[in-house]
DNA sequence: CCCGGAACCTGAAGGC
DNA sequence: TGCCTTCAGGTTCCGG
């Protein structure tokens, strides 16, 4: 069996964003190096030079969008998309560095990413950007009630669903699969289908998923790090993501792997019947 | 509006 | 051994 590809989505994203902002935060832009100008949205003369003399004020993360974000009101985002990192010395593994964000004080980031999907953008309006996608999953507005009536929208299996940044924010492949196993939901299953109890397990899957995530500072299965170069250990914790063929921490079936929309989703055929007994509600 | 599929990209892995 | 095809998945765009 082969894992590959595993990228950075909330918990990872997140990882990023702790560890940078205490040594980015009240630094002055110096320079940025695009080697890559293809990973720039927009023109690249404007991702490279408008932010050149801002200070960062903060380091944000929405979904799985990272924002520096400077004292003129706009916002330098990255997306690392599939294999993209953010690291604090030149990879010596792999490099293919598409960007350098030079700081004062010899602060220096670089934008490594092996695929060129990652991208640069520099963000005008920030508030109107990020009001096009879903609610933040660990925010308090995120409560059972707002996954319902999001989910109760859509007809498409609930797998795609939470792959859908504009239903909810900064779930991935790996992350899905993990809250649906928890949560004891068939990925196929019609996101609008879901009971009122089972989206509350959802609810639950999904906090405790990107939460522990977190605590572990994210699954190194493939090409992301922490911008240290170090490796985040949350795989350690998976029960069914890019597992096939091990047995069900559950009930010890093998586990599956189908395709749901294009994308491997990993599952228990047992704990995760299509076709369990829904609570209807006449 | 809703949904499915193609395209983007590159290294790993599998087939012959 | 080596070439060729397929696959991995986040996002956007396009067509029905």
């Amino acid at each position: 069996m082969s894992y590959t590809a595993c990228m950075p989505e909330l918990p990872e994203v997140e990882t990023i964003r702790r560890t940078i902002e205490p040594l980015v935060l009240g630094k002055t832009i110096l320079e940025i190096r695009l080697l890559d100008t293809s990973i720039a949205q927009g023109t690249p003369e404007r991702v490279r030079g408008e932010p050149v003399g801002t200070t960062i004020t903060a380091v944000n993360r929405r979904g799985k969008h990272l924002i520096l974000m400077l004292d003129n009101g706009k916002g330098l985002a990255l997306h690392l998309r599939m294999t993209g990192s953010v690291l604090l010395e030149p990879p010596t593994h792999n490099p293919r560095v598409r960007a350098e964000l030079l700081l004062s004080d010899d602060v220096r980031l670089y934008f490594n990413d092996m695929r060129r999907l990652g991208v640069m953008e520099l963000i005008d309006d920030l508030d109107a950007r990020m009001e096009k996608m879903g609610p933040e999953p660990l925010s308090d507005e995120f409560t059972t009630e707002a996954l319902q009536s999001r989910l109760a929208r859509h007809r498409i299996p609930i797998k795609a669903a939470l792959l859908d940044q504009h239903i909810i924010a900064g779930i991935g492949n790996m992350y899905a699969d993990e809250a649906l196993f928890l949560s004891r939901l068939h990925p196929t299953t019609p996101a609008a289908e879901l009971s009122l109890e089972q989206v509350a397990r959802l609810w639950t899957a999904l906090r405790e998923v990107l939460t522990l995530a977190i605590a572990n500072q994210g699954a190194s299965i493939d090409t992301y790090v922490l911008p240290s170069g170090e490796r985040g250990t949350a795989y350690d914790c998976f029960n069914v993501a890019h597992k096939k063929g091990a047995p069900c921490p559950r009930c010890g079936t093998p586990l599956e792997r189908l395709m749901v929309r294009k994308r491997g989703a990993y599952y228990c055929p047992v704990c995760q019947r299509p076709d369990k007994p829904q609570n209807s509600e006449a």
